[in-house]
DNA sequence: ATGAAAGCGCTAACAC
DNA sequence: GTGTTAGCGCTTTCAT
């Protein structure tokens, strides 16, 4: 039924290897009977076996991408489709496929990575998320199995090719900004501290302040469980405060647009009362209501990027280790403004 | 290097058939062999290759899901995550992993399906979006392939397992929403007429006014490329007109974002001028300001039950094709109030 | 209840 | 430049 190398071989007149040559492209084969073989192969409407070819190669052509929890909210976050792009887009200049590693939990997930790695699923590994004390980062490492993550891994930082954005430089860009914008009372809304990005984020922040001389308030600093309740005990908070801030420092787009509502109920007004900016500058900082300020962290190119490094470090097994800093962008819109003395 | 099923066997004392029946968990070996058998694996650290079970066993328990164009916008639609988290969680249950094929445009994805399914890639797939005129679903007809489709297919409706929502019925009841609340000047707001799905939220609405004896206008009606401009260009046109319409029923709620920041633009208050109301209810329907009114078509059971009925179709080839309707849920919220007479 | 042996469809030495 | 052959690691008759 299934139309095998040696029926095409057969048909061509030749021998399986040959065939087995001609798709690899050999430059050792004749012109002429790559063609003669490419014709029965299309007569025949032969197509390789795939699970055939990485027994016998020993190489799979996909690539295993690693999610966080399904579990986790941060899953809807639409950083993901967008990074996933921009590995789609390197995995299938070089003719890789994607495998997809999901679970419900931390331990699933493990099991996941595992079984794609002895499994011979995959020839590496793209983690799209990790946290402190990452077992996966852990196992990986040791197995010296090739993989890159996206952002920066807590452990080995050095010895693990990652793909990150310059987040502390980036946050005090963003809190430079409003202090530019004459702002002093500039609260900090992150994610979890058990991401390294947030801490990079609050790093920046309080370099900022320090920089411009304005002094750190542990008051104005607060970590939610990402996109939970889309921030809004944090803006509730911040605003019973005697001194409420004026301006908000936000780890992510989605939940600056649970800050901006829950603000907005409170009466307060983007930017006239507060200003508010974030990170990630996906499509929704631009469709909110104001649009958001956003550091345009290039998602689709940290996808790109760590696709390229990855693919690069399994054609040459000797690789160094890279660290890649992908550039980002502000992108001022409408919800910072200057402060307005009252 | 690699440990392999002979490993095992030789140290289990047992033939190789013997561990590969321990690993199927097959009933006609006992207890006892069972156990030796485990203990070696564990003690060796095997782990099966599974292109040389796919090859042996011709499956490969993985099941390809087919995304739209990466050069498309909808990719960044927190649909896809959600649906994928859906159709994950019941692979997961069956042992089953995800591939994911992406191209850049049409070709590029269909080039990707054919070698899924000629290279044995993957036992089933799952389209995640398709058009009129599909010509995937056309292979994949014609092969005899197992694939599910989310939404409805244009063609070959009862002969392709799909699971939908009942969108016309879904649109009927928003609008009659609005009607109900005294709106009589709706608007609609669709994607692009070549998904079906927008076909039937329209007929839905076209229906509900019809029952309300609200007459039908054509300028009330436009279609926008998915999220282009966030339904900019329509609301512009609609307000501008000599009766504008006093509610907006829109296709998504990434769009719903767009037209409700084109209102505020314009000063336009959501509700008090103007309702609008839309469709998925993803996370971002609650975090918007207001929150939308949106009608919940459970994404992931969307996906749960795509993958399900995939499942069962791989196992049983001669599983007639099923349709499958989620049902949805109207979630009230703020973008939508009584229409007030100015 | 278990073993022996023949593939699954391909690649990669090694020949010539 | 092309053919021969021996696996890759597993499943699955067919014996016993």
């Amino acid at each position: 039924m299934t139309v095998t190398i040696r029926d095409v071989a057969k048909l061509a007149g030749v021998a399986p290897s040959t065939v087995s040559r001609v798709i690899a492209n050999n430059p050792r084969i004749s012109d002429s009977t790559k063609k003669k073989v490419r014709q029965a192969m299309d007569y025949l409407g032969y197509h390789p076996n795939i699970n055939a070819r990485s027994l016998a190669a020993r190489s799979t052509q996909a690539l295993g991408l690693v999610m966080p929890s399904s579990a986790n909210k941060a899953f809807q976050n639409p950083f993901f489709p967008e990074v996933i792009r921009g590995i789609s887009t390197k995995a299938h200049e070089k003719g890789f496929a994607l495998y997809i590693s999901t679970g419900m939990n931390e331990e699933e997930i493990f099991d996941g990575v595992v079984e794609m790695v002895q499994g011979r699923r995959v020839d590496g590994i793209i983690l799209l998320s990790t946290s402190m004390d990452d077992k996966i980062v852990e196992y990986l490492y040791v197995s010296h199995f090739p993989f890159t993550v996206v952002g920066k891994p807590y452990k080995y930082e050095d010895k693990i090719s990652h793909v990150d954005n310059d987040n502390y430089r980036a946050a005090g860009e963003l809190t430079k900004h409003l202090i530019d914008l004459g702002h002093e009372r500039i609260a900090f809304i992150g994610g979890s501290l058990n991401l390294v990005m947030t801490t990079d984020r609050l790093l920046g922040y309080e370099k900022a302040l320090r920089n411009a001389e304005i002094p750190f308030r542990e008051d104005y600093i607060f970590h939610e469980e990402f996109l939970k309740e889309g921030g809004s005990g944090a803006v509730e908070a911040l605003m019973a405060l005697e001194e409420p801030p004026t301006a908000f420092v936000v780890m992510d787009d989605l939940m600056a647009l649970g800050v901006l509502g829950t603000l907005s109920e409170k009466g307060v007004s983007v930017p006239d009362d507060v200003s508010v900016v974030s990170f990630n500058n996906v499509m929704l900082a631009e469709l909110s209501t104001p649009p958001l300020t956003s550091v345009d962290i290039n998602i689709f190119q940290l996808g790109y990027k760590a696709a390229d490094c990855l693919l690069d470090s399994i054609e040459n097994e000797n690789k160094p280790p890279e660290r890649i800093i992908i550039p980002h962008k502000i992108i001022n819109r409408m919800s910072s403004a200057p402060y307005k003395k009252k």
